[in-house]
DNA sequence: CCAGCATTGTTAAATATTCAATAATTAGCA
DNA sequence: TGCTAATTATTGAATATTTAACAATGCTGG
């Protein structure tokens, strides 16, 4: 009768603390990093860049709007703003799907590409200089596997819908 | 005469590319789910959850303003928009710094240490269900390392201000 | 068919964050 | 001392995000 789990729960250990304070330095600071540099030289955060990335690898440059939101795991309502964002500055352009009435496909405009063009190569150079030029070959796979751990157990996996929230 | 270096930059290689996208993922959910998990059960952001961590660590639960701010990795705006509304709950006090008349301490209050404690087991539970209890030990002290040489990076490290923006 | 339920995407309002500018105070130094 | 620069913290406005609710359409079993 000892056992107290049920209102005492197991808190970290020094190591684990530590690690998870590591944790969160580099992930906020990169990400502010990252967010300041694009802002700059891109005129927009992080997130928006990324959503244009995942376009401009689409078949056509265009997908609709839940997938998009799956693969840069944001709910469809922050997408729906940023798109509108975008959109107001020509960079992506709505339209309605052929198949289903209810979708919308999100289009990267030429312009909306020629500017992520130019702004890759500063944002590589950032992701570089933060991390990949930092950390060993071994320290990069080792890191590609432990993030996938972590977004495997973040993942409705079981059932692919509503994946968030 | 063949080094277009200036115009080409080095794009990620594969792995580099499938680790940055899982790093991606990792850290958009985690930060998602932790941010649900608290605003659901403590009524705040995980960042505020942060501050109120800092405070209940600091000698008498109080500390300077821009202290607080350096230790959470956030901008001091930031801190005086997140301030505010935790004092606007009760759960934080401003106070005259008595030795800096520009100065101001945050003061971490009975209720919201009370707040706290409430909220911090099932932190801890979501920490550990999300990080610890998915890797090995050896994938702790990996991350641990990873992010330190991350944060090292990206800290303006050689001064000790403005450390952030 | 069609009634109910699920999915898609959007919206408004509340909340949070960034950015630039500011007032107050302190520190450095000629 | 007195002057300038730096530091502290805050503010307002612009931007971004969350949350819950919604309209429209699609799907499915009776």
């Amino acid at each position: 009768m000892s056992n107290e789990s049920a209102t005492e729960p197991r808190w970290l250990d020094d190591e684990e603390q530590h690690a998870w304070q590591a944790y969160l330095h580099a992930t906020t600071l990169l990400e502010d990093h990252l967010d300041r540099q694009l802002q700059r030289d891109a005129g927009m955060p992080h997130v928006y860049y990324g959503l244009l990335v995942q376009l401009s690898r689409a078949p056509r440059r265009r997908m609709r709007m839940t997938e998009l939101a799956q693969n840069a795991k944001i709910t469809r309502s922050r997408l729906s703003h940023a798109v509108a964002r975008l959109e107001k500055n020509g960079w992506v352009q709505r339209e309605n799907c052929p198949s289903d009435k209810r979708g919308q496909n999100a289009h990267l405009t030429d312009e909306g590409l020629r500017i992520l063009e130019k702004a890759a190569p500063g944002h590589v150079n950032a992701v570089r200089a933060a991390i990949f030029d930092r950390l060993t070959p071994e320290q990069i796979s080792q890191l590609d596997e432990i993030c996938c751990v972590i977004a495997d157990g973040l993942q409705p996996q079981g059932a692919d819908l509503p994946w968030l929230r």
